[in-house]
DNA sequence: ATTTACGTAAAATATTTATTGTACGAAGTT
DNA sequence: AACTTCGTACAATAAATATTTTACGTAAAT
């Protein structure tokens, strides 16, 4: 209560690195990359894996390692800057680009884990249906289970679109910034 | 490749529950958890504890545990059947609504714990603008944190607002189910 | 040409999360 | 009333993830 102005605002800044990390947490990433992204973010300008460690208290190979993460998910970016030796990392200031990094990353990596599987599923159906003698009972369980497989496929061309709805800011459109 | 057909199908039918399993991680929800749903999403009809457990090759215990998440999340209900002693368990059969239902849980429980940061934050805020004695450096500082503070809010305000535009299905009015 | 500082690979350790086993109360059955 | 069966709390164990330590190749500084 009794503490500086100056120490106060500190404590604050912290809080709300911290709130940042939390925040992150619901995307799946790991705490410490939310950390790490707060951290930066409160930092308002680039910061190297000395500084990363530093701040955290963690190891330096941690931190090169969360920072690879963070690029990965296109949430943070290496920083050049000539005469200075040492990475430095900054990150997106906008809280909004940042969810739709973080969406899109995560399900277009869903996305495309499913194209192989689209492929092997219906080749096979394919070859089931027009090879085999095909008594009632195995045609109806043959019916359903291509039913299942094109409301899957539909499901999943829905979640290719819905990233591309984000992707491209067209959400902003129907839920507007405020 | 010399199988029954029907064997086929049942090797389909796993591939296909798997995928969903599969899926259910982009969500952040644990494998079993995504297990779980697609076997009883192939199985077509509610099911018990017991037969989970078979089906799984896991513990009842973590049986009940794994379904308990799931109805946390509103992916599955408890269902009731007269005359049936077990607990039988099913899950929504529309993936659209899965979808949705696992996005706005996650995101609520975050939304929710926000708000006690926000009161808290500009309590903090207000208290010291008013209070202290201010000098050039300090009111900047404070002037930032104040900007940053609103960002936030409004960014924690269209989160609540996408929660809504998925909750509604008004989603499905921009992003057509195919 | 040596030395120093940097970032990270690879292996080792620590921490967290998932899973099982035991036990027990509540409710149904005999 | 004694006996089963059910679901789950709680403690123990196993598996997966996060983190550190050590080591090493590369590039800048001396």
């Amino acid at each position: 209560m009794d503490e500086q102005p100056l120490g106060r605002i500190k404590v604050m800044e912290d809080q709300f690195a911290e709130k940042i990390a939390d925040n992150m947490h619901t995307y799946g990433v790991s705490t410490t990359v939310g950390r790490v992204l707060g951290i930066i973010y409160m930092n308002r300008k680039p910061m190297t894996l000395d500084e990363l460690s530093e701040a955290t208290g963690m190891s330096k190979t941690r931190m090169s390692q969360v920072v690879r993460e963070m690029v990965d998910l296109n949430i943070a970016e290496k920083v050049l800057q000539k005469g200075v030796r040492k990475d430095l990392y900054n990150v997106e200031q906008d809280y909004y680009q940042t969810f739709i990094s973080l969406f899109t990353s995560n399900w277009r990596k869903a996305i495309n884990k499913n194209k192989m599987f689209e492929k092997k599923l219906s080749a096979e159906l394919k070859e089931i249906t027009s090879n085999e003698p095909i008594d009632e009972e195995l045609e109806a369980k043959i019916n359903l289970l291509l039913k299942e497989t094109k409301e899957w496929l539909d499901y999943y061309q829905w979640l290719a679109n819905l990233v591309e709805f984000f992707e491209s800011g067209e959400i902003f459109k129907h839920v507007p910034k405020p």
